[in-house]
DNA sequence: CGGTCGCTGTACAACTTGACCAGCAGATCA
DNA sequence: TGATCTGCTGGTCAAGTTGTACAGCGACCG
């Protein structure tokens, strides 16, 4: 899926003022209702935009701690491992992966101390051969999508 | 901030259905219109709602190939690193660590060779000593954040 | 006890939405 | 060349939602 400078510069609007609506869009974009309207079904429809849901950060919620750990998985545990990860909430997002380890996952907990904790439900698991954790320190670039819209965006024709 | 088993519920709605007004969700949530708008607006402005921006896929605009890479800098670089790694659209976000390496960095490429030319764009800066690179093929637990807040809501007195 | 807080239910004007429509410019194709 | 398609425009309409305000009420606290 491509997509043209309108879409990019509409991704990027709705990025930076997400309670605008459709109709104040279309004021800011100096296009018709009609188009905006047509570009976010058509964005929504290809996946391009999977949603707006609600953006939580979790050093508000009480979670402040980062950490990003990388398991070596017993040969066939992989499904088994996966599922136990699913279950527990401080696991944010699991990937397997190619290179040193097997999976790694993004974690979160209250403290330093309470990451111990974390990390012993996680690879309290048997299919898990051996775990290395890197807490985050810093988060100098954020996840951010806008510079790859822009990117995308450009390299389409207007 | 702790949340209460409302703003547990609030949050978790609005993750499911995004599309959904404060009318709409007083109603699913069986709470005056007024009692929603005044949890949504404290949820922003407490910070554990930071927007309600497009959640914007990265495959779908052309750009399947998801890695992780580990940075080792050299000392006092790591400003430029930063910098650096910050003009790098495939970069969607940026870490500084503890263990092994110095950083850990999200990438998304447009194909396996892409991730080739992205990666030379990424390393291709003096202060960067040594990168190891991991693929993502499956990602078994995609970003998520619910699990977390029923546990924050669940936590806190009801 | 009085004060404060949060939730309810209501009201109102102003606005936005979703759905249409006809017209028009540019691209494509036989 | 002319016919067709697609996408954008600018307009309409009814229906719904939003922001804001208000008074009432129960719970909690010093």
């Amino acid at each position: 899926m491509a997509i043209d400078h309108l879409d990019g510069r509409l991704i990027a609007l709705l990025a930076r003022e997400p309670r605008i609506g459709v109709l104040e869009a279309s004021r800011r974009l100096g296009v018709a209702r009609g188009t905006v309207q047509a570009r976010l079904d058509r964005l929504q429809d290809s996946g391009v935009i999977r949603g707006f849901g609600p953006q939580v950060d979790p050093a508000a919620l009480g979670y402040p701690v980062t950490a990003f750990a990388t398991l070596e998985i017993k040969q066939g545990q992989g499904a088994d491992v996966r599922n136990h990860l699913a279950t527990v909430p401080e696991v944010l997002e699991l990937h397997t992966t190619t290179g040193h380890g097997d999976m790694l996952c993004r974690l979160v907990a209250r403290s330093n101390a309470d990451l111990q904790r974390v990390i012993d439900r996680v690879v309290g698991f048997e299919g898990i051969v051996r775990a290395s954790t890197a807490i985050v320190m810093e988060n100098p670039v954020p996840l951010r999508i806008i510079p790859l819209v822009e990117q995308a965006a450009g390299d389409a024709p207007l």
